[in-house]
DNA sequence: GTCTATACTATGATAGAC
DNA sequence: GTCTATCATAGTATAGAC
């Protein structure tokens, strides 16, 4: 048997975006779950810990929540939400060039992951804890919020601006570098957030081959 | 209660590395471990499902291995060994150029994650779930993979041929490009896997301002 | 080395008092 | 809305026959 228990991680902070809307329990619920669920995984995470986490018993969850799947949905959902909106927002707020529109996209695309890093963590690697319908809202701002990284990449191509050597695998490994951030960055580095996001806008530009705006 | 049972997904081939050697039943149960693993995680997949992949009784399994956690270590060890070893190999054989360094070490992360993408996600995403003991091997060779693409950043930028905006953010993002590929990447999609591999070595060397070698 | 059968524990979820 | 107590099931792993 795997002796998890005495192998605890730290656990630490863990925010939830301000977009949700969660006071008392509620949100001490979701805060527990979004530590436990970015460590140990949401199958790795029992009902018992994380009432555990929450100082509460673990029938009081279920006042909350009706399941943990439930649980889970509601922390994707918040999750792809946030980032969705902000994506968008950037982007309208960027105007029509096509290096100005890239670099929106980016810095708020790495802003976001190295500002909720547990969420972005438990978004991207417990989704498929999820039925297909829990999943499915989830799944289709995945695709809008790739659709406009991949709008603006293939317009600057189509315009003369970018020319990166695959259009599709560009706007892939744009992505994939916000991504990984949750994963390594950390503000102890000595690194801001907002330089962060800054380099990494740099080095988007730089693969399509663009000049700053 | 989840039905996920009624949701199953398609679990597709699922292939080992080369340098795993196994056979037979062993050999069975390791290639269905990788695909329960990749599809569902490590603690979103029991015994009993992999004895059923395997076409096994449960008991079965416990001749081969002596736990599902020591399971999930022969696979997590297997692939950090053939991705490391492949890195290896692969910048003895570039020479003293870094530019040709990075080509050598990109290509190849990129061609074995998009050879062995179940193997890589279970890699990358199922850690965890090892006790620090079970994981040490596997870090230690993660922690040596990271540093030999950051020696080739360091010291092509000392020498003045690669100008990174940040040569540890850089080097990051190149591997988070690679880590990706298996999210997303399908040969169906027409691109080759060397062709695939090409474009994120260029995309690499433009990150850094490098020339091609 | 595989099988049938089962032990023991952990889990998600519910009942009912307060 | 939280508690104590508990149910029903699913989980890892083992025993013993062949």
């Amino acid at each position: 048997m795997n002796v998890r228990s005495s192998a605890k991680k730290s656990l630490g902070r863990a925010s939830l975006p301000p977009s949700l809307r969660a006071e008392g329990n509620r949100r001490r619920i979701l805060e527990a779950a979004l530590r436990l669920f970015a460590a140990q995984g949401f199958h790795g995470s029992s009902m018992r810990e994380l009432a555990a986490v929450a100082e509460l018993q673990p029938s009081a969850l279920y006042v909350h929540f009706p399941s943990k799947e439930q649980l889970l949905a509601e922390l994707v959902r918040a999750g792809h939400e946030a980032h969705h909106d902000a994506l968008r927002t950037a982007l309208l707020e960027a105007g029509s060039d096509p290096a100005a529109q890239l670099t929106a996209l980016v810095r708020v695309h790495v802003r976001m992951h190295a500002s909720y890093p547990e969420l972005a963590i438990v978004v991207n690697s417990e989704m498929a804890a999820l039925s297909e319908e829990l999943a499915a809202p989830g799944m289709a701002l995945r695709r809008q919020a790739a659709a406009l990284l991949r709008d603006v990449v293939d317009r600057g191509t189509a315009m003369g601006k970018f020319f990166p050597p695959d259009a599709y695998a560009a706007a892939a490994a744009i992505a994939a570098m916000g991504l990984r951030v949750p994963y390594w960055y950390s503000a102890e580095t000595g690194m801001s957030i907002e330089r962060l996001a800054e380099v990494h806008v740099e080095l988007a530009l730089r693969m399509l081959g663009a000049v700053r705006a």
